[in-house]
DNA sequence: CAGGCTATTCAACAAGCGTTGAAAAATCAA
DNA sequence: TTGATTTTTCAACGCTTGTTGAATAGCCTG
């Protein structure tokens, strides 16, 4: 009776429902910034069953950063791929590179699975934190990220790698205020611009990254 | 026999004490990751002093956010007037202001002062917080980023307003992670890159920027 | 239907939280 | 030295927190 309810909202598994609360809330505001009996009301679930099913406060974060991590890194994985594969001998350009590396990021959004939305704020929040960031990010992008910086290097030849470094970390600062959605460019631009609108951001983040890849790396 | 301690560390007055040990606390862990017990204690400092100085603890954070705002406007408005002066009519490049924009930051940090290191570190999490990001940022910073799109406007004749927003949106974001100082690129490049390094940081970042809103704006 | 396992709730714990009012100490003016 | 004012401490409040152990309900296997 549980799963196959006619809505399919509310009456998802209790430990899948938990999991969603927390991603959102954590997302929201951070691990200190969310109760776990908030958690538990949102899910509509009794408090102490989140620590049943995953621990500890904290142990429940982790597996909600784990979560998605291994889909949304073969998806990006299997972009670059296809670029690589459809490229000549010389590899994939930066702005295909670029591409691959944040257009699964857009779709991955646009499922409607709002789900997907939380979890990329919340990866912007770790991202950004100094005390859970490096540990956390190290742990599970740290090996699609050199893949991409690989690819980098490969079609920026002769690209001093403390360059690509650097490049990269302005990549991964405009994108992370991106998936953070924090609305604060719809409110700078007067409405002109909105974080919600991942196709705006994505469109105008590829060539503007791709062109200071070129100009840091290339001259 | 407060102020002129010999060695002028511990002995500052208490009020200022309380607003250092909230910044340092705050900019590492959030609003809600800081005890005032944990601040009170960094500052040498009875609790409820904290409450009779600056109130709730949320206008306490508001206190710590708002104490160097004012002259960090100043040197950035300072640094964009001057590249004015010595442009001609049709005004500074856009390295130019890009360079106004950031330097400041750079200098800000490398006064020895640790607490502009700090405070610094607390505006990249505010500015990345969906929840404080918003409302705080646009209340203490909208005039000033709004003097330096129109110098960009105008820079870039031509250019469509909404583009020159999404790129002032990646320009944000590879700033707010680098005064984030997270670590992260310390550890994704082997050392080859320090995030404390900030000549380093922003001269690779002008450039890189630079490039990018040209590519995006200007045809 | 019986029995074992998993999932879920209930009730409560000690600890720590932000905040407060009143007492004490320090500072300053006259 | 007085007395008034500001600054700092003390002690405690009511409340919420994360976490736990025992009790209950649900579910599958035989």
């Amino acid at each position: 009776m549980s799963q196959p309810s006619p809505t399919g909202q509310t009456t998802a598994p209790r430990r899948e429902r938990i999991l969603d609360a927390a991603e959102e809330l954590f997302a929201e505001h951070g691990f200190d910034g969310v109760t776990l009996r908030q958690i538990a009301r949102r899910a509509e679930v009794d408090v102490a069953l989140a620590n049943y099913h995953f621990g500890k406060k904290l142990d429940l974060f982790q597996a909600v950063f784990e979560r998605r991590a291994a889909s949304l890194n073969d998806a990006r994985r299997q972009a670059l791929r296809a670029s690589q594969a459809t490229a000549g001998d010389e590899g994939p350009t930066v702005e295909q590179i670029i591409e691959a590396f944040l257009r699964p990021l857009e779709l991955a959004q646009e499922t409607g699975d709002e789900g997907w939305r939380h979890y990329l704020a919340l990866i912007a929040y770790i991202n950004n934190s100094p005390y859970w960031g490096p540990r956390m990010m190290s742990h599970l992008f740290d090996d699609l990220v050199h893949e991409f910086i690989a690819a980098l290097g490969k079609a920026l030849p002769g690209a001093r790698p403390e360059n690509i470094y650097w490049c990269y970390h302005n990549l991964s600062g405009a994108l992370t205020l991106t998936l953070a959605q924090t609305k604060r460019i719809d409110n700078l631009s007067g409405g002109l611009c909105r974080s919600d609108d991942l196709q705006a951001a994505y469109d105008h983040m590829i060539p503007f990254v791709a062109a200071g890849f070129r100009e840091v790396c290339q001259r």
